[in-house]
RNA sequence: GGACGGGUGGCCUAGCCUGGAUAUGGCGGCAGCCUCCUAAGCUGCAAGCCGAGGGUUCGAAUCCCUCCCCGUUCGCCA
């Protein structure tokens, strides 16, 4: 189905064409636009074809719009500076907008189901320690997208990657199973993720001093490298008690993942081993006088000194992104569109992946969608150091400001009930204040914007959501309808346009991961709510009280679902 | 040194792909607004050489070139 704005685009097109004609100037070049001005919904500038039509860019647009008569969903077209500008019927944008949302429902913004399988991998941390703000933005990065492409219509599976592989789970592992807990410090937290960090700092501190404890850690790497079940079980034991607590973590901003794919299951099942036969028998493959085999990616776009990707190692046991080879080939054979919510560290040997997939003869390549780190003030983050700003210290610092926010503005909530909406507002604030900005911008954690509560938040969305049930819940019964003479306050048009967008920021985001963009969207409908809602009386109003209530509803509906795409919850009074 | 990303009022940020009309919004600052639907709100004001310099164009925050600053990366780690 064609959406309002694609309908309005055809008619100015249109019109503009046959006007062109008549003017004597069929087949110009000409460009429409949104304006970012607020003077038309659309617009043609006409200074590209001045040169052409030699006249000057004023006197074309004057000529064309003379040559329109508004018709259909255009209710005028008018020159100004050089720009030709068409503004759409505000009864026909007010009608099929609202009719249309109150129809969707939840499921506004989106086009049905397309049938179409997308796989979203993301957060996928190393299992040695609990998650921290630096990475914070990979969970909620990947949620949100996942949750956009849901309402879009497409049929989402998130995945988390466990790295039950390699030298790190294996010195938590011996730590956890060989170091006594009067040994380590106290974890601040009971949470398994917390209780374990401790003896893998504990283990990487006595690694480094002790030879002894270096070898025995080897020698586990070796068992673990070798096939053997007792040391593999172990291992995978440890990391899901880790993941485990993780998973508590990531439960309460909302995040829950689909599939939970442990990398070792590549080793076992005989996948990563017919990579690196393939890989051998390609003609980039070279192996180092000690037995290492590796990939010249000169060809490939890969430049610099090193363009060697080695694949497995002297003694033939396979490195991490050979692995990964096997697990994207899986997942292609799974889903439609894969995409990977990656950190910047990642992009070489996410590069590395897609060239050493096209030498496999594999013609698909993994959507990546990379952010930065984000650092302290003091720095950058790191769990081994202790420089680190836990997400769990996070959630709890915003919870309890949340709370002490709403005790000192609410008197007639019960205990529960407030610390109930405290939850919802300081999770909220923190996912809000993190997708906001674009990911591969990079962030310094402060603790007043994390937890900031007025203007652009998390919170203001709330907020405003709460204002339009307060108002409904009010308002009691009443029979809605979408009739557009009785809704032609300028605020009431300013809001309808907001609401009227939604699908195409939902578009945007789904086909190239922008996922700030909803945040944005969001604020701009709360904001022109807002807006309406200080100079536009509902309840006391007569003659279109029910119309004003049923655009209320609507934009009660778009909130909602802006905030369930963001993971936020939609609080019906804070 | 190479590759990739970022640089926009005091602070944070949108716009950049697809060049167009007065550069988006927030924080902080100043001045107003609750006898009326929750003031986590609304209104107004001050504040910008869009990192620097060239180029392309009728027109550049946006495209091209050079340079500067910040981040990431250049492991037989994951």
């Amino acid at each position: 189905m064609m959406s309002l704005h694609d309908d309005f685009e055809k008619e100015v097109r249109n019109a503009t064409e046959t006007a062109l004609e008549s003017i004597g100037a069929a087949g110009a070049e000409y460009r429409i636009e949104r304006p970012s001005a607020g003077n038309a919904d659309l617009a043609v500038p006409c200074f590209q074809m001045s040169k052409a039509l030699k006249k000057a860019p004023k006197d074309i647009a004057e000529e064309l719009a003379a040559a329109i008569e508004p018709a259909g969903m255009m209710i005028s077209a008018e020159a100004l500076n050089g720009y030709l500008n068409f503004t759409m019927d505000p009864r026909i944008l007010m009608r099929r907008t609202l009719d249309e949302i109150l129809e969707s429902g939840d499921r506004y913004g989106g086009h049905g189901s397309n049938g179409i399988r997308v796989n979203v991998e993301h957060t996928s941390t190393n299992p040695t320690g609990p998650i921290h703000v630096g990475r914070a933005r990979n969970p909620i990065i990947g949620d949100t997208l996942a949750r956009a492409m849901r309402l879009s219509g497409y049929d989402v599976t998130t995945e988390y990657y466990v790295n039950d592989v390699g030298k790190q789970v294996v010195i938590l592992t011996w730590g956890v199973n060989n170091i006594p807990p009067e040994d380590v410090e106290e974890a601040d937290r009971e949470k398994t993720d917390h209780a374990l960090v401790a003896f893998y700092r504990a283990a990487n501190r006595m690694m480094e001093s002790d030879p002894e404890v270096q070898e025995k850690i080897a020698d586990l790497l070796r068992r673990f490298e070798a096939g053997d079940n007792g040391v593999i079980s172990e291992v995978r034991e440890t990391a899901q008690r880790m993941i485990n607590g993780l998973k508590e973590t990531l439960d309460k901003i909302n995040v829950e993942l689909d599939v939970y794919t442990w990398e070792s299951k590549y080793i076992a099942d005989g996948t990563t081993k017919n990579v690196v036969k393939q890989l051998r028998e390609s003609k980039y493959a070279g192996r180092e006088d000690d037995g290492a085999c590796y990939l010249d990616l000169k060809d490939f776009g890969i430049k610099g000194k090193n363009t060697k990707f080695t694949f497995t190692r002297a003694d033939g046991t396979t490195l991490y992104t050979t692995r990964d080879l096997a697990y994207h080939l899986d997942k292609f054979r799974r889903a439609e569109r894969v995409i990977d919510v990656l950190g910047e560290d990642q992009k070489l040997g996410s590069q590395q992946l897609c060239s050493a997939l096209e030498i496999l003869g594999c013609d698909r390549k993994p959507e990546a969608l990379f952010y930065s780190f984000v650092s302290l003030p003091e720095g950058k983050m790191s769990t081994r150091k202790g420089i680190v700003v836990y997400l769990d210290d996070l959630i709890d610092e915003a919870v309890s400001r949340a709370y002490e926010e709403i005790r000192s503005r609410r008197t007639d909530l019960s205990e529960e009930r407030m610390t109930e909406i405290a939850s919802t507002i300081g999770v909220g604030a923190i996912r809000y204040n993190i997708v906001r900005v674009q990911p591969e911008k990079q962030m310094v954690f402060k603790w007043e914007d994390a937890l900031n509560f007025d203007g652009n938040s998390g919170p203001f969305l709330q907020y405003s959501h709460t204002r339009a049930c307060s108002m409904l819940k009010k308002a009691g019964e009443f029979k809605p309808s979408t009739d557009p003479s009785k809704l032609t306050d300028e605020y009431e048009v300013a809001l309808v346009k907001a609401l009227s967008r939604f699908s195409s920021v939902i578009d945007e985001v789904t086909e190239y991961g922008r996922v700030h963009m909803i945040p944005a969207y969001g604020h701009e409908v709360a904001s022109a709510f807002n807006q309406f809602y200080a100079s536009v009386p509902v309840l006391s109003s007569d003659d279109e009280r029910n119309e004003r209530l049923t655009l209320v509803m609507c934009t009660r509906i778009v909130l909602h679902n802006v905030l369930t795409c963001l993971g936020m919850g939609a609080p019906e009074e804070m």
